[in-house]
DNA sequence: CAGAATTGTTGATCTGCGTCAAGGACAGCA
DNA sequence: TGCTGTCCTTGACGCAGATCAACAATTCTG
């Protein structure tokens, strides 16, 4: 890629509600973890004992569909597309991960799709053996997990709706509305501008339309003034607006 | 409606590999759950103990979205179909139930969809508090539950790809082929004749499609000799050709 | 059994989005 | 600075599938 964007990267303190208390950054690797709410006190070090740190550029593989699953993975900052491949080439992204985002929770045998990197990223990487152990000793972190996991589910069900039974110019609303929604839990500013740090491919490849027709919708929806195109983003104007197409 | 279709039950004992003694299904009512394989003598009579048996006429709804999740359910006979409804009307189908499902996995607060019965239906109730109860004390289960949950997953995102990137034709030929699957684990003869309790316009809702053009595709692959079309059911005659629809 | 309601099929026509093509903007690089 | 490779945008055109319409088949209802 020509132009790598901005890695958006999120502090990880404040990803984790219940771990305000200022620490250092190096000895809290994985208090970024979704997780986190569920863990008890000397469990967090434990998990983190397991943890080791991985650093990727933007466009490198983090793992590759039906692949064995060797790993899981904590996103600490910059984002992901995660993607299944049609063998003639059509791709569908299944969903974007950002900081915080958990990559591998169904802890399935092998990959059910591929993750690469949109941005430089950097991630807590965690055998899934020793995961799965780690689990297997904290039942009370399973069922958080397993909730993780029903929130994927409903949210993929949320994107078959998105897929199957809405415009092009709906779909592009919902995209906007989902990902503010994000990004907005990980930042304290409720900023209005939506940082988009995929291509409009990927965007196309998420909603099940063309690039060009991607780019013609958010000209369009510029057009009327419902938002600002901005460099590697998109502010919205008439939030209103935005939100009544996605959820109509 | 105006014609339910038959119920296609199956017996609930040919549902769990590992209960094959006979017993009688009055006393077995949770054996077809799918989770047995992980039971353990003296769970299942437990289980079973939490269990009432459900029975449902065509076209009953078992619950709807948004509403307080009071129960989860498995489905012993008869057919369900899953869906989100839009504002405006439009409907996304998210899955269809077959006997040995389980709905209600995800243990969420509240529904993520509705469900109402394709043809008349049985099924075991479970209160969500006493199950949830249950599995606290049983964390071999909650693990089965997991994997389950996400082999959901899997499959939302497999309908993903579906949705945003396959033509009508390798939709309807995915659509059988993953029906023909699921019909598959359920019966011991490996029948090519898919039997369908759902509608056409329910096929259309699930893929993405007009009923007319279901219909298209359905005749299409019939003048084809792919298939043949009978009543309440599709016969294979080209597994391979619909299979390489499916799979392009 | 007639009549109504629902489902399924087929044809004619329309249209939203895909396809194809061209050019602009911008970053990386020599 | 110009060259190159992405990415993004915009326009012209075509087509897969939606829409509209008519009708057949089936089942329900009284």
């Amino acid at each position: 890629m020509a132009s790598p964007r901005e890695a958006f990267s999120v502090p990880a303190l404040s990803l984790c509600p219940n771990s305000k208390a200022a620490v250092h950054c190096d000895q809290c690797r994985v208090r970024s973890l979704s997780i986190c709410g569920a863990l008890e006190s000397g469990e967090l070090s434990e998990l983190d004992r397991l943890s080791r740190p991985l650093s990727l550029g933007a466009r490198e593989t983090m793992f590759e569909q039906d692949e064995l699953a060797e790993s899981v993975f904590n996103i600490t900052s910059g984002s992901a597309r995660l993607y299944r491949l049609l063998p003639d080439g059509r791709r569908q992204i299944v969903g974007f991960a950002l900081p915080g985002d958990f990559l591998g929770l169904a802890l399935t045998e092998r990959n059910t799709f591929s993750a690469d990197a949109l941005t430089p990223l950097t991630a807590c990487q965690f055998s899934r053996n020793a995961f799965s152990d780690f689990l297997d000793t904290k039942p009370h972190l399973l069922r958080k997990l397993h909730s993780l996991a029903s929130h994927e589910l409903s949210l993929a069900q949320e994107q078959m709706v998105i897929l199957g039974r809405r415009t092009a110019e709906e779909k592009v609303a919902a995209f906007l509305i989902g990902l503010r929604k994000r990004w907005a839990r990980l930042s304290t500013s409720s900023s209005v501008t939506i940082p988009l740090p995929m291509t409009r491919q990927d965007i196309g490849d998420f909603l099940g339309l063309t690039v060009e027709t991607v780019s013609r919708m958010l000209t369009r929806l510029a057009r009327e003034k419902a938002i600002l195109i901005v460099p590697d983003g998109v502010r919205l104007l008439d939030v209103a607006r935005i939100e009544g197409l996605a959820e109509m």
